[in-house]
DNA sequence: CTCCTAAATATTTTT
DNA sequence: TATTTAGGAG
């Protein structure tokens, strides 16, 4: 392939960025204009047309899956494999790092990368020892408090206590958890940034060799990085170099978990060579939708500046339907996802999008008794589950006796009558005497200290881990699992709970087999085992089971919906008090980035956008009657057409499930896929339109007879 | 250890 | 409202 081919596809301004020159380069690209494409281009080019070696790269990427879908783009566009080259969110590259040099890290062989899970137990435990009561100080805010510090680079020392108690002691927390990690070597996510980038500002020629080595770095998502990330990332840079940006400040959607816009403004202060190209042709949504998305995020201040165009003219109204309450909105979803594939389209090119997790629960009852297949995005991840996670602690114990948190976590689990107060016990000895809870049990056991029938239990615990380490020493991976869920009785253990949610756990502990025996290494560092335990707390993998997803209507928050693109798309709950969350009112950022949230997900669409609110809501158990999202006020009401209920309970039906609703609006016209009833042929779709005027027919696809032409003039429908 | 009740608590989430 | 978790009784 020659290097016209390459630019070949692209337009103006993508070309521009894709063959720009070996400097700094920033991409300032609109949602839809085709940013990944730049980017795989612009590494295709890189290697193709500038001869540079596929090792001499790092890619960043803000998720596994995204860092996974690029390299295999990249090899398709090139049709040959490049794994010289590192690929890789800012987490997993760290990681290698750290796994490669470890020594300089100053950090056991063998450490182990704790999720947030993991994490906000073993607070916890730190808690627990310094004697502090968990009500006074919550975990979740003690764990908010070491990552942000973290994500800044800020190690206890750092940070001033201001003279306030309160402070101090979270500095002191913070000590003691982080010298906890590093006696037991553990590493937090946050962690591996830190280390990682004071393991090159240590190590200068350890930085220098990585400095020569990569000398073209290309990063995705760059609104999202925070400060760490940031400073790594200079360090990695360097004088010489070549940073190739792309990024987009209006979807900036991760403020509130460390994440710096400010991050791209940095960047052209800090590299004053850097060329901008911006991109703003959208190749995905109709007219009216851009309009009205670029009419929403124009409200705020703080932006760099950019205005989304499509070639293509017009397209549908952006429809607002006011709902009763959130029982009719799903109501309503449901009717029009029934339309949408009465003209035989697909369910998967329906998108739900929702401010809050909360809001899933009345969808889901309703597509359900609809009968409409649906898949949630998010939730609890496949390698997050309990019965996943016992699996692997047992895993963990017996490649590590010293682990604690795998220790704790599987002492009692199935339970073999060890206690809370037979672990305290072991807790403080392991404490006092600064040995692992696993050493603090053999010492326990050896000088007689415990009840006997405790000890008796601990003794046989001990057994059954050094008995299973052996049993499984010679056996492939997947063997070596289902031989730990048989002799630790983990699995008859979940085979007795014949509910509903022990059927999954099973199923799932089967799908883990699966995946261990799909698993590939990358980690040339590492034991297979570990490297499959190091893999699963990195990747997050929530299209393990993908194939089961034949075509459903898609759920999801509106974070989760970023980067994705479907032909129709509902975002529900458009109110005040719920989007904008209330609680991003309290800073003015807060705004921004909610109205940033809005514009994400309204550019989610490509042909037909419904925004809903309800008058009446009922959350948590309260009701509420919640204005209209001041979102919705800030596009213009020529996008708009309202949809708006009409006579809510006719007199003599006391009880109507279905309220009826009717089309208002300065554009009198029935819409495709309106369901309507007819005196004669009875309830039915609407296929197609033609013609103006008196001369209008109406093609409807009945219920009873199929499908029909009318003409409008003659035929009495009436709207349902 | 298991079962029950009471209490707490609920924005967004990848790594 | 509903779901998870902590604590107490049996």
């Amino acid at each position: 392939m020659d290097i016209s081919s390459l630019l070949a596809p692209l337009n103006q301004a993508q070309r521009k960025a894709v063959a720009a020159p070996l400097g700094h380069h920033l991409v300032l690209a609109g949602a839809g204009s085709g940013k990944t494409r730049v980017l795989t281009h612009r590494i295709a080019w890189l290697i193709q047309s500038q001869g540079i070696s596929p090792s001499n790269l790092l890619a960043v990427t803000f998720t596994n899956k995204g860092a996974g879908e690029m390299k295999e783009r990249i090899e398709n566009l090139l049709a040959t494999p490049i794994n010289a080259m590192w690929v890789g969110t800012f987490h997993g590259l760290t990681h290698r790092l750290l796994r490669i040099h470890w020594q300089e890290a100053q950090l056991p062989q063998a450490f182990q990368v704790l999720d947030s899970e993991d994490q906000y137990r073993l607070i916890r435990q730190v808690l627990q020892n310094l004697n502090l009561d968990e009500d006074r100080w919550s975990p979740r805010k003690i764990q908010w408090f070491i990552n942000s510090h973290k994500d800044k680079g800020l190690r206890p020392q750092h940070i001033e206590d201001g003279d306030n108690a309160n402070t101090w002691q979270m500095i002191r927390i913070y000590h003691n958890y982080q010298d906890y990690c590093n006696r037991n070597g553990l590493v937090d996510f946050a962690e591996l940034l830190l280390r990682a980038y004071e393991l090159w500002r240590n190590h200068a020629p350890l930085l220098s060799h990585y400095q020569n080595r990569f000398t073209h770095i290309l990063i995705d998502e760059f609104q999202d990085t925070n400060a760490i990330q940031y400073a790594w990332l200079q360090l990695l840079a360097g004088d010489k170099g070549a940073l190739f940006i792309v990024g987009d400040d209006d979807q900036a959607i991760y403020g509130w978990r460390g994440a710096r816009v400010e991050n791209i403004q940095q960047l052209t202060q800090d590299f004053p060579t850097i060329g901008i190209t911006r991109l703003e042709q959208n190749y995905r949504s109709t007219q009216i939708i851009l309009a009205a998305a670029n009419a929403v995020i124009a409200h705020n201040a703080e932006r760099l500046g950019k205005n989304l165009w499509t070639q293509d003219q017009g397209g549908e109204l952006i429809q607002i339907y006011r709902a009763f309450d959130e029982r009719d909105e799903a109501r309503f979803i449901v009717e029009r996802s029934l339309a949408w594939q009465a003209q035989g389209r697909a369910r998967a090119d329906i998108a739900v999008l929702y401010r809050s997790n909360a809001q899933s629960r009345v969808l889901e009852e309703m597509l359900l008794q609809a009968r409409i297949p649906y898949r949630i995005h998010g939730g609890l991840r496949f390698f997050e589950r309990a019965e996943i996670k016992d699996t692997f602690a047992y895993l963990r114990l017996m490649i590590h006796r010293d682990n604690d948190p795998a220790f704790a976590r599987i002492v009692n689990t199935p339970p073999r009558g060890i206690g809370d107060r037979t672990l305290a016990q072991i807790r403080e000895k392991a404490q006092q005497a600064q040995i692992s809870l696993w050493q603090a049990t053999t010492q326990l056991i050896i000088t007689r200290y415990l009840p006997q029938r405790a000890m008796h239990a601990l003794y046989e615990f001990q057994q059954l881990i050094e008995n299973i380490t052996i049993a499984i020493e010679e056996f492939s991976l997947p063997q070596k699992i289902e031989l730990t869920l048989n002799r630790s009785g983990l699995l008859s253990h979940y085979q007795k709970d014949s509910s509903e949610r022990g059927q999954s756990r099973l199923e799932n502990l089967k799908e883990l087999m699966n995946a261990a025996a799909q698993f590939k290494p990358e980690e040339p560092h590492l034991n297979l085992l570990s490297a499959f335990l190091a893999h699963t707390t990195l990747e997050s993998d929530d299209n393990t089971s993908s194939e089961g997803w034949e075509d459903c209507v898609q759920l999801m928050t509106l974070h989760a919906a970023k980067g994705l693109e479907f032909p129709l798309v509902f975002i529900t709950g458009m109110e005040e008090g719920l989007f904008p969350s209330p609680k991003s009112l309290d800073e003015p950022t807060g705004l921004e980035e909610e109205r940033r949230l809005c514009y994400v997900g309204m550019t989610r669409a490509r042909n037909h956008l419904y925004l809903i609110h309800a008058d009446q809501r009922r959350l948590y158990g309260s009701n509420s009657c919640p204005k209209p999202s001041r979102f919705i006020r800030e596009i213009p009401a020529k996008l708009i057409c309202e949809l708006r209920p009409q006579t809510y309970t006719p007199i003599n039906s006391p009880i109507t499930h279905k309220p009826e609703w009717n089309l208002v609006a300065n554009n009198t016209d029935f819409q495709f896929g309106q369901r309507v009833r007819h005196h004669k042929f009875g309830e039915g779709t609407i296929l197609d339109l033609e013609g103006e005027g008196d001369a209008i027919k109406i093609q409807v696809n009945f219920n009873q007879i199929g499908p029909k032409w009318l003409s409008l003039t003659y035929a009495k429908l009436q709207i349902i």
